[in-house]
DNA sequence: TCGACATATGCTGATCGTCGTCTTATCATG
DNA sequence: CATGATAAGACGACGATCAGCATATGTCGA
């Protein structure tokens, strides 16, 4: 799974939103480094639908602009949390070794 | 930066690796989800000699094999180091809205 | 001794996710 | 009344990875 996904289910994990607030959080919780592109995120959504991970949970019109809501699923949940555990473990080695460099004479 | 390319970062971190042991160390971080195709680790080793985060560091045969040795440099060092502060404060934003979202009727 | 397996490097074509760009539309600001 | 923010979505290109192939040596069991 790379970044721009992971993101976005982070950004789906607490609560429903729609294509464009998505857009916004994901540029939030990476402190501005990823601007998801909107084909990106449409097409990340279509997928992750299509994975059950991601799922429609209603859609409204406010001030004449209809939102589609986007909602994680609890199956969307559970890989998130693996994901995630993934990544704590490489993190940790990569932090083991890297001290362990820290002692050479490096490059 | 993808996961098999962080991996091979992680790998080279102690260490300078010849690239079969690569792909043996990057299955033994990933717990052996990740195997690295030949045609990804060379891929990979030459971009990331392009990028000057990797370099060669010596050349032998053993046993009739003949092995070139990679080795992490310091700007390797320091791009894996940043890749691992992103992937900490992503795991964190992750972790907190998990939590937020025990407390409501999972979908 | 012969095939299977591990070690070792490297290439090629296909797949898949992301990027960049485009379209359509409404509303607020200047 | 043009511009920019908000909002949804599609399409082609690109790049990293995957799957598989080629090539070669050493070891081990049948």
């Amino acid at each position: 799974m790379q970044e721009p996904t992971l993101l976005l289910l982070t950004a789906l994990a607490d609560a429903p939103r729609h294509g464009y607030a998505l857009i916004k959080e994901v540029e939030d919780i990476s402190s501005g480094r990823i601007r998801l592109r909107t084909g990106t995120l449409y097409a990340a959504l279509s997928r992750l639908q299509q994975e059950g991970w991601v799922h429609v949970v209603g859609e409204d019109v406010v001030d004449g602009r209809h939102r589609r809501y986007y909602a994680l699923t609890g199956a969307g949940a559970d890989v998130l949390a693996m994901e995630m555990e993934r990544l704590r473990a490489t993190l940790r080695e990569a932090d083991r070794r890297l001290r362990l460099r820290a002692g050479e004479v490096t490059a």
